[in-house]
DNA sequence: TGTACATCAGTGAACGCGCGTTCACTGATGTAC
DNA sequence: TGTACATCAGTGAACGCGCGTTCACTGATGTAC
């Protein structure tokens, strides 16, 4: 979840090959249609006309809309797993002790939130698990696949700082490790919601906070 | 949000008039697909079929597929702040100083959260809140002041606390307040996502931790 | 440098299906007198 | 208690539209010799 959070990186984009273009154009639009809408509720017919090309031309490029969805979330999830391993590796750098370059890494995390809803219109995890039953069980997988990794990853660095910290709190470190995904999803709900754009960076500091004080910092 | 919660009240279901039960039913089937898959995947023609009735007994219930969602969402709210409503009044019954009554309730919260995930397929907030456009007007206003309405119940509780006991970590108020339903959105979608049913309790079990650790208890 | 062929990145028309919605009608139940 | 009428809770057939998908074709670019 907070799976949510990827940026593009829209370096080089005119050195690609033009069919490549094309593409990204139209999982762009995708993403930002879907995240508003829905799967089902986004056509091929809106897609292919924002992006400029014909219906048939969207079928050079996906095998079906199923097909859409696989690359989507497959370019999503690979884009915010390299923005968490840089924020990671700065994080480290900036700080030996896991704790406090944990508590780096979750400074960034804020501000990468921060402006994350001014960008984005919601998140692809929220929004591929809510309409479950509408892709298809690769996507599923894909999805179940990217929440644990990350779950993973987070569980990890938590362990190395509870071998140096003690835990101030009674809570098992796979739930604080899914915590941090937890306050992305549910932040960004809460922002979407109300419109109130700045609550998921709140949310993502309060966070913050109780990790610091889980481990007494 | 967290609106997620709410139970359904099937009592004396004999005792109203044939019409009001096909209504409930096809409310109630409507729920769970909309949960499931989003409201466009969701045909009038599966609802009926599955309910028994004609496709056009459908439009003697329901004015057109727009009203069938604002019905439903109205309904849900209802039922939630009821539930809310009778939780607080359990909580305070029990004991009178507001920290330790809001904690009594946030352990009845976790409780109903608990079997929450085994017999609902998700929250209709969420799946409103990530298909916006596919809603009218109506039903996004109607989510919006759901949300905040929940926002100013516990926020209200939370300044009542706060009278009494020293905040002990940097955060407002109305952050703490989003977070109660921050956890229970963002916990359903790591639970959906995961297929881990228990994880949403044991995210409620968390916050109920970060709120005691908050005011020092 | 020129020609032959292959691949790339599409076009345009057509398809059938399922969707939301309408409309005229109906049989069962409730109410007034 | 019986009859007249109204309302309730639907049915069945038909509608047009938009959707995902296919197919035969094409003009531009790249590559081999």
């Amino acid at each position: 979840m907070d799976g949510c959070l990827a940026t593009k990186t829209a370096q080089e984009v005119h050195l690609r090959p033009k069919g490549a273009r094309t593409r990204e154009r139209i999982l762009d639009l995708a993403y930002d249609a879907i995240v508003e809408k829905g799967f089902a509720a986004t056509s091929i017919e809106e897609l292919v006309e924002a992006a400029g090309i014909s219906r048939s031309g969207f079928f050079y490029h996906f095998k079906d809309k199923s097909d859409l969805a696989r690359q989507l979330l497959q370019r999503f999830v690979a884009e915010l797993e390299q923005q968490l391993d840089e924020m990671e590796r700065r994080a480290r750098e900036l700080h030996e002790d896991p704790l406090h370059a944990f508590l780096i890494f979750l400074k960034l995390y804020e501000e990468m939130v921060g402006d994350f809803m001014a960008r984005h219109p919601g998140c692809l995890v929220a929004a591929v698990t809510y309409q479950d039953r509408s892709f298809d069980p690769v996507v599923r997988a894909l999805n179940r696949d990217a929440v644990l990794y990350r779950r993973g990853r987070f569980l990890a660095w938590l362990e190395e700082i509870a071998a140096l910290y003690p835990l101030r709190i009674k809570v098992d470190l796979v739930d604080l490790a899914d915590h941090v995904n937890v306050t992305a999803d549910g932040g960004i709900i809460l922002s979407k919601a109300t419109g109130d754009l700045a609550a998921l960076r709140r949310q993502a500091a309060l966070m913050r906070e109780t990790i610091r004080l889980a481990f007494g910092a």
